[in-house]
DNA sequence: TAGGCCATCTGGTCCT
DNA sequence: AGGACCAGATGGCCTA
């Protein structure tokens, strides 16, 4: 099961069918159909039945204005933090070669290809610089350093990372992979 | 229709 | 105190 480009998508706010019902910021249109709706209000009232444990009013009136106007506040910036979050996400698909161009990388696969490409191009620089080890200038020795060290602290952790020969090797495989679909 | 992926809401905790 | 960060919960959309 791949991922797809699909337009964003809103929830209907939990506020409406609440206590706060009608309080909507401005930069949060209504969204869905009336279907949608209809779903949303049963679905929520199959989650107060036995679902997630909503915390009771705190007071008469449902909860405080304030603290509903807090809480919308968190919400708008958590969404605005989620949207940064996925621009970075989207910022890294952009610089990791992959295959299939036409589809969008999960989050999942743009971490791990992440990581195994850094890597493969890691061994790549210390395979073109070994020509050059020992103890001239440039890079490899002490990038060589830097790397066995990070396998060292690797496996202190209990990590079970391959040799950096099999890096190009996992990428290309896990690319190969992605392509089919599996 | 089930499962994968995602956006959003939410409350708790950490940080400044 | 207020914002950032995190993780759990939930529902929508999409594909096999």
């Amino acid at each position: 099961m791949k991922t797809k480009n699909r337009p964003p998508r809103r929830r209907l706010p939990l506020q409406d069918t609440e206590a706060t019902a009608g309080e909507r910021t401005p930069d949060r249109p209504q969204q869905g159909s009336g279907l949608e709706l209809a779903k949303g209000l049963r679905s929520r009232a199959a989650r107060a039945e036995g679902g997630r444990r909503r915390p009771g009013p705190s007071g008469p009136g449902g909860r405080r204005e304030s603290s509903v106007q807090r809480r919308l506040e968190s919400n708008e910036r958590e969404r605005q933090r989620m949207h940064k979050l996925n621009n970075a996400f989207q910022a890294l698909r952009e610089v990791i070669p992959h295959v299939r161009a036409d589809k969008k990388l999960s989050k999942i696969e743009t971490l791990t290809l992440a990581k195994n490409y850094i890597k493969s191009l890691t061994s790549t620089i210390l395979t073109m610089s070994s020509g050059r080890l020992p103890g001239l200038d440039g890079p490899g020795p002490k990038l060589y350093q830097h790397y066995q060290q990070q396998q060292v602290a690797g496996g202190a952790l209990g990590a079970t990372e391959p040799q950096p020969e099999g890096h190009l090797q996992r990428y290309s495989t896990q690319i190969h992979s992605f392509r089919e679909g599996s």
